[in-house]
DNA sequence: CCATTACTTAGCCATATGGCTAGCAATCTC
DNA sequence: GAGATTGCTAGCCATATGGCTAAGTAATGG
């Protein structure tokens, strides 16, 4: 099966791919600009790309001998959606322990 | 170094994991209780719920012959605020394009 | 105190991951 | 068209991951 997820957060699961992602969503680049910072051989870069990639995360259009990568938006969302998510229901079981207090602040109402 | 991110993605990376994850936010469970779903055996689960407690997204505590486990708010927050972060700066920079867009048709820039 | 319950540890196995080198292929540039 | 630039493929290697069985330990219950 292997849910999209799977593949999401696993790409996101090693820091030289959180770089990229870092550094593309501040604007597309070819692939050896996205490699410079990167000390590891480029073969090795590529892996780390193709992940991104059949992730979903990066899409990549060759112009000549140039790649030019970008990041893609759905797959960042649905990762931190899933993370909200969980993150909402533990909360709203936090919350009714202290429900009268997040009550009464939201009577307050001053934002 | 392998920061916390990586275990935090990695650890969310699996469906099984992802499941305790979501299984122990609607309260604290045993560790029986918890592999009860899951057609595995008990030994392979256990490594899975070992990786959830080394990275810090889950806790637990041994009563008796039971081991009971908790959720942990902190490394949710930090994967989902991780995502956030980047989601910004990329939607930030769709708006500044758009808005250049914007300002490039209403000066009349176009065909 | 013996069996059952609830983990735990040890060890095996197959596959995946993340790194490398070497060498191929395509495309600019002069 | 020769040579540099840019990227891709193939294949090797070490370690990690995710599954298993078998056997051990530690409470609890009868």
């Amino acid at each position: 099966m292997a849910s999209n997820l799977d593949h999401f957060f696993s790409a996101l699961a090693d820091p030289t791919r959180r770089a990229v992602i870092a550094r593309l969503t501040s604007g597309p680049a070819s692939v050896s600009e996205l490699h410079a910072p990167h000390d590891m051989a480029l073969p090795s870069f590529l892996k780390h790309l193709g992940k991104l990639e059949s992730a979903g995360m990066v899409r990549s259009l060759k112009i000549g001998r140039v790649r030019m990568v970008h990041i893609e938006a759905v797959p960042m969302a649905e990762a931190e959606d899933w993370l909200k998510t969980q993150r909402r229901i533990w909360e709203g079981r936090l919350d009714r322990l202290s429900a009268l207090a997040e009550h009464l602040e939201r009577n307050g109402d001053h934002g």
